[in-house]
RNA sequence: GGGUGCUUAGCUCAGUGGUAGAGCGCCUCGUUUACACCGAGGAUGUCGGGGGUUCGAAACCCUCAGCGCCCA
């Protein structure tokens, strides 16, 4: 049992014990999942990060809150999979190798599709997944040996099973729509990798027609008037209501196009007259297949202009906007000009160009019936989010989602698995079937997203129902960032749904916030407060961090970070790394069983309730994703309790050499106290735990369970009497003026079962117990103090001291005297409250009356 | 514009009906054989404004103001 046992360091140095005992733990294979076990199952899919990705900060809280849960439940006896992996990233990838191409002057039309895919494994393999050795350092208890990849051998059958499975229930269609078009990646977009911002642009009113026959639009986009359809009106519009039917001449163009009516149109709005450009505008689109109108493309795939049969094409479409409006400037048909005009505008998330809204022919899943039941699953319950205030949010996504658009014009990803024939025959086929000679695959890919929505069970295997899926599926909570609520989580809820039978991929979602600065700005490389999480694990230690990040996690909601923080969690170790080591200098150990509560003194039976009462806490606050509270509740056991409190009432007991109950108590406690702080710090928990009882490794023990029968009221009463004493005698001596370390002679008169902790309590307050007169006395409740200070006391002092005490006392009992004479409160306040105030009454009331004789009694000055 | 959240000590935040809390920071003292990455003591709040419900409100309701996020 003890051959393990080591002697600590006199400091602790984490970059001396983190990377040999997470060595040792991947040796021993305790992060390896049994398929075939017989215990309950556990698992969690860590959201996959990007190929191209590094440990960032956000990595960093979410992955401690994963191996937080796992660490727990593999300690109480689940078999626990934590999956880790990675994400192709479809745009992101091809642009970082673009780029390198780029940069020897080649694009990827250079080498061709074949060659270009084959470069980027080349990247990945080089270059890709930095991240996973950081989250080694960071200590996270994942199965490496199931480490998944989107494009890796699972889903390379997951995809198309799931795609075909899809079409043949009506759910994956093709067709003609506007969609989200990057004219620098030339790539569709879904609707959430564009992100909205405010512009400083234009807004330009300009007249339409001629003679009699005229009409003002307004427009923020002059340049694609070139497209223009129709111009529509509000039907109920008095102003335009004569003119809907007719037809205007669209200028430049020199076409003539029609007013028509439309209830989309705000008659409030600019002039109340709106240009139709069903080819470059979602809500014109809309309007310009309900009345029939035509729908020039009038931009290329680059956003210059194209096919509009006017002096403008050629131009890229923000030269064009300029040249337009001086043309129609020059023929005076711009009646007003608003310049900057604010608007929100769609760009690019990968590479922040402005959105083109464009028609085109893409692949769509068709969410409704999906959103449907990923929305009933939560409504049902029987999907949870934590912290439930996050649930509107997530309802407001799912039951307003339009069609996803899935198609990708890259090379890098899962090609659609989709072959048109030679006579417009379309067939999708699975992933072990071939397509007939003649057929030609669809060039484009599928968003990645579509990928990482079956991330909880392709990686398990499926379609093959492996053991894997049928030991870990469905998996036991998700853990993430709210942002991705609606990138990711609801993607894998309609897939997991859809795909397993109605079985959701998991029953609760627990969301964290994000991390930002020390003032809760947003962190951002612009403003420079960004915080690498590499650097703090280099200066304070891996648990240092993870232990700042989820003191600080309350559920769905961010948190701000400062190095100081994580400094102060180093503090922590540090303090616990003493403790350890105070223990075994003073002989703590874990050797046979607990001695018979009754032996025991009634402060190791004060720790031991202590310790009861914060497992009780700490097991309840995990179980429900509370870490911050958690994390609290351990910090201040740990330092105040143990620290400060038991291992000083203790010294005394060590010292008088009676001490072998207390001996055993303290290892008992430190044991368990390893444990509970075990998941959230794993390493400084394993060095002092294998040192101090010889153990092969917390990983694998076992986790706490609270002892009812530690619970001990009384004991917590008599030491806070003890804690209420020695403090106010700190507290005199200091107003005394009196160095902690120098000797007092002094005594306690007290009842037996105070009297019998009076050593204890002479000892943490350096009293010396000699034969003297004193100078100095005062009364804590039932028990007076006694002391020499060999002198006279400083009476304004002490005056001082009681002075503020009867105030606090005094004003106390007022409140106490106002409620139990108010009526309204003696006969509706409840029975508990009405007997604590009254115990307040009396307790204040003593209090009153001692502090004003101690008063009486001092000597006028 | 729609939705949603926040406003509590100098800073960052807990606290959902019963005497206002934590961490960090601040002030004073201190080289106590676990720890100065420490110890002891101390100061600090009309809980955003106004109104209401209640015996009792930081908490529940209404309203105003400011800030933020998501969506359009």
């Amino acid at each position: 049992m003890s051959q393990n046992k080591r002697e600590l360091a006199p400091t602790f140095s984490p970059a001396d014990i983190e990377s040999p005992l997470y060595e040792k733990w991947i040796a021993a294979g305790y992060f390896t999942a049994d398929n075939t076990s017989g215990k309950e199952p556990y698992t969690i899919v860590i959201p996959p990060p990007n190929v191209t990705g590094s440990l960032h900060i956000g990595h960093a809280l979410d992955h401690t809150l994963q191996d937080v849960l796992i660490r727990m439940k593999r300690m109480k006896g689940f078999e626990t999979l934590w999956l880790p992996g990675m994400d192709h990233a479809g745009i992101a990838t091809q642009n970082v190798v673009e780029k390198q191409l780029a940069s020897e002057g080649k694009s990827r039309h250079d080498l061709g599709r074949e060659e270009f895919v084959k470069k980027v494994w080349e990247w990945k393999a080089e270059s890709g997944g930095a991240i996973l050795g950081q989250m080694r350092r960071l200590g996270e208890s994942v199965d490496w040996s199931r480490e998944a990849f989107t494009m890796d051998a699972n889903g390379i059958k997951a995809v198309p099973t799931i795609f075909k499975k899809l079409y043949e229930a009506d759910l994956i269609y093709r067709a003609e729509r506007i969609i989200n078009w990057c004219t620098r990646c030339l790539t569709a977009l879904s609707d959430i990798e564009v992100e909205h911002s405010d512009v400083e642009g234009e807004f330009v009113s300009v007249r339409y027609g001629e003679g009699d026959q005229q009409i003002t639009v307004a427009t923020t986009r002059p340049e694609t008037m070139l497209g223009d359809g129709a111009v529509a009106v509000h039907p109920d519009d008095p102003r335009y209501k004569h003119m809907v039917g007719t037809q205007v001449l669209l200028p430049l163009a020199n076409r003539m196009i029609p007013i028509i009516a439309d209830e989309l149109v705000d008659p409030d709005f600019g002039t109340g007259a709106v240009k139709v450009t069903g080819a470059h505008d979602p809500n014109d689109f809309e309007m310009a297949t309900r009345h029939g109108i035509e729908m020039p493309i009038i931009m290329d795939e680059h956003g210059v202009m194209a096919n509009s049969g006017t002096q403008f094409d050629g131009m890229d479409r923000f030269v064009a906007r300029k040249a337009v409006v001086a043309e129609l400037k020059a023929q005076g048909r711009v009646v007003s000009e608003k310049r900057p005009y604010l608007h929100s505008v769609g760009h690019c998330s990968r590479c922040d160009t402005t959105v083109e809204p464009r028609l085109s022919l893409q692949w769509f899943v068709r969410v409704a019936p999906l959103a449907k039941a990923a929305g009933d699953a939560v409504r049902e319950g029987r999907v949870k989010i934590e912290p439930k205030e996050l649930e509107p949010r997530y309802f407001d996504w799912v039951d307003n989602m339009h069609d996803w658009c899935i198609s990708r014009q890259l090379w890098w990803g899962h090609q659609i698995p989709v072959w048109y024939g030679p006579n417009g025959e379309v067939l999708v086929l699975g992933p072990d079937e071939k397509a007939p000679t003649g057929y030609v695959q669809d060039p484009d890919v599928l968003d990645t997203w579509f990928s990482s929505a079956l991330w909880p069970f392709s990686t398990l295997g499926w379609p093959e129902i492996t053991a894997d899926v049928k030991k870990f599926y469905p998996t036991s909570v998700l853990v993430t960032g709210y942002d991705i609520l609606f990138f990711w989580v609801v993607r894998m809820m309609m897939m997991g749904i859809f795909a397993m039978d109605g079985v959701a991929p998991f029953p609760v979602i627990a969301l964290h916030g994000l991390v930002r600065d020390r003032f809760g700005k947003k962190m951002s490389k612009s403003r420079g407060n960004t915080i690498d999480p590499l650097e703090f694990m280099d200066r304070y230690g891996a648990d240092a961090l993870r232990f700042a990040l989820a003191q600080k996690a309350n559920p769905g909601t961010d948190q701000a970070l400062a190095e100081e923080w994580v400094g102060a969690s180093r503090n922590f170790a540090t303090k616990l790394w003493n403790a350890t080591r105070f223990a075994i200098m003073n002989g703590a150990n874990v050797e046979g069983e607990l001695p018979a509560h009754d032996s025991l003194n009634a402060i190791d039976k004060w720790i031991l309730s202590r310790l009861s009462e914060t497992i009780s806490e700490v097991d309840h606050l995990l179980e429900s994703y509370e870490f911050a509270r958690a994390c609290d509740v351990i910090y201040h056991f740990a330092w105040d309790d143990l620290c400060d409190w038991y291992l000083e009432l203790s010294k005394e007991t060590f010292a008088s050499g009676n001490s072998e109950g207390t001996k055993r108590v303290l290892g008992y406690v430190l044991d368990q106290l390893l444990k509970l702080m075990h998941p959230v710090m794993p390493f400084i928990t394993e060095e002092l735990w294998t040192s101090f009882t010889g153990g092969e490794s917390l990983v694998i023990s076992q986790w706490p369970v609270a002892d009812a029968a530690h619970i001990d009221k009384k004991s917590e009463k008599l030491v806070t009497e003890l804690q209420t004493i020695i403090t106010e005698v700190r507290r005199f001596r200091n107003d005394q003026g009196i160095k902690t370390t120098q000797k007092v002679p002094g005594r306690f008169i007290a009842p037996t079962d105070i009297a019998q902790y009076a050593p204890a309590m002479a000892f943490v307050l350096k009293m010396e117990s000699v034969d003297f007169t004193a100078s100095a006395s005062f009364e804590i409740g039932l028990v007076k103090v006694e002391l020499d200070l060999t002198g006279t006391i400083d009476i304004g002092a002490e005056r001082a001291r009681l002075t503020k005490d009867l105030a606090t006392a005094q004003k106390d009992l007022q409140t106490a005297q106002v409620k139990l004479s108010n009526e309204g409160f003696m006969a509706k306040a409840p029975e508990n409250v009405v007997v604590e105030i009254k115990e307040r009454l009396v307790t204040t009331s003593a209090d009153i009356e001692r502090i004003s004789a101690q008063l009486a009694a001092l000597p006028q000055s």
